[in-house]
Order: C-alpha cells, then structure tokens, then sequence
DNA sequence: ACACCCTACGACACTTCGTCGTATACCTGC
DNA sequence: GCAGGTATACGACGAAGTGTCGTAGGGTGT
C-alpha cells in the first residue's frame, strides 16, 4: 500500500502548499508559471485535480473559489517514501540504506552529529 | 545527476543478480518466469539490454551466450536512491527524513539500537 | 543442411505526466 | 437580465517509460 510518488509538476505544487497553507489555484499558478495565460491555469487545475485523486490535496469547496491545502507535511511525504524505499530494498529496514551512505563518506561529519543527537533524544524518552 | 529509477520487472532482475552473480539470460528467465515460453525469453532480453543501457548491468560478450551482473550493489543503488530522495525533498539533507520517522514511531528500538552503534562505529573512525 | 538457441531490435498496448482547449457554472456590474 | 470575466470539470493529446511479444539474423552441434 505504498503511497504514489510526486511527479516533478506535482511536487513543485506540493512546494508550494507546504510553504502557505490554504491557497486557491490563482495563486498557485502565479507562483508556478510567471507569464501566465488562461491555459496554464487549466494545467494548474489538472494537476490539482490529480493530487486530490492520489489524497494529497485536500480541496475545499465551501466557496465558489476553491481552497486547497496539502494533506500531509513534506516530512511526511518524505517519511513515507522513505519507509517505501525500504522495503523495496531492504526488507523495510533503514539500517542497511544508512550503512552504505556512512561508509561511502556520502554523508558529512555534521549530518552525523546531527543524527546523533537525534538518537540521544529518543534514547532520553525511551528511559 | 540522478540515477534513473528502477521499474518492477527490472528491479526483479537486480535482485536475481544481486544474489546471484554472473547469470545468463536463460537463468535469469528461468527464475523470472516459471512457465517459460520462447516469447518471455525476449523480454529478459530485453530488461537486460535495457538495464545494460542505464548503466546497472554489465554484459560479458566474450562468449556467444552473454553472462549478466549488477554494475552496482544493492546497498549502493538504495543509497542513490535515498540521496535522490534527500535531494528532491529537504535539500540533500538526511536528518529530517529520519527525524519524522523516529518522532512517528515508524522505526523500531532495535532499528534505533542498530542505528547508534553504527554511527558509534563512524565516530570511533574519525577519531 | 537442419534444428536449435542465442542476440538484436522493431513494434505494440498501456500507463503516467504535463499540457492545453473547451464546456459549463458562477458571480458581478451595468 | 445580460455580458464579461473567472472558476471548475474534464476530454484529449504528445511524449516518455514499461512490459510484452514477434521476428530477423547469427552461431553451434549433429
């Protein structure tokens, strides 16, 4: 039951709504296209439409001018294809994708430190 | 710079390679396809040339019948593709990705256990 | 020469994505 | 009430990717 992935348009979208929460697609389409013409507010509409198929959009139609929101943070978003990652992968265990990335000097001395602290916090809360 | 994304059949493959090395295509259809029929034999043909094109299989064609393997480790490939992950989402940065999940409690205490000591052992390196 | 298996690759149906155009409904001002 | 602007709904299309199959051609063994 993994969730779908973004495409590139759709997540550009997604951007956007992570970053100012309720917006109608005007607005939207002003950010994502500059020069903007009627038919790109179609696209903008389109790709709207299709999030709120996959459930990532919620879509408010109390008023004429719909508002649309994201359904999940990005850090969710980014969770839950992580945990798809894994189990593609790794038989769903994390261990092995970050073994690989420590090894290989992929990830730096401050991620680490930072991911540290991160366990330490858990461990104090598991205690 | 990306590394492309692997479908279902072609991911399938891997994993047949990622086990078992040198294979050739017959072996891999073997497995692939129980009732094999002259007609799938093309497909893994075809998965492999296509496989060969986006760099992750190698093909020995010193012999008549070719011999296929992984250019790439599965722990490779998951780390890539957890980098890509990392860079469409949070700007490269791993933290936030492991930062919803353990605040979600989507990882496990052993995960987490398994998580510190390898980051112990990194730390004990730089030393 | 024939049968057999291999490789190479064109072709197809199907899906997804991004895009656009159009039809329809809804206000709002006159 | 009508015209003009704007919004939504949605059909359609091209491009790309995937999985599948068919077929042409080459090499080998008998």
């Amino acid at each position: 039951m993994t969730q779908p992935q973004l495409a590139n348009a759709e997540l550009a979208l997604m951007e956007l709504l992570w970053t100012q929460q309720p917006r109608t697609a005007r607005e939207l389409r002003e950010q994502l296209y500059r020069g903007a013409n009627k038919a790109q507010h179609g696209t903008v509409q389109r790709l709207l439409q299709r999030l709120e198929d996959k459930g990532y959009v919620a879509r408010d139609r109390s008023q004429p001018v719909h508002l649309f929101s994201a359904t999940l943070t990005r850090e969710a978003y980014a969770g839950s294809q992580l945990e798809s990652l894994a189990d593609k992968l790794t038989g769903g265990s994390l261990a092995p994708l970050l073994t690989h990335l420590i090894d290989s000097q992929k990830i730096s001395s401050d991620e680490i430190a930072q991911l540290r602290t991160l366990l330490e916090a858990r461990r104090l809360e598991d205690a």
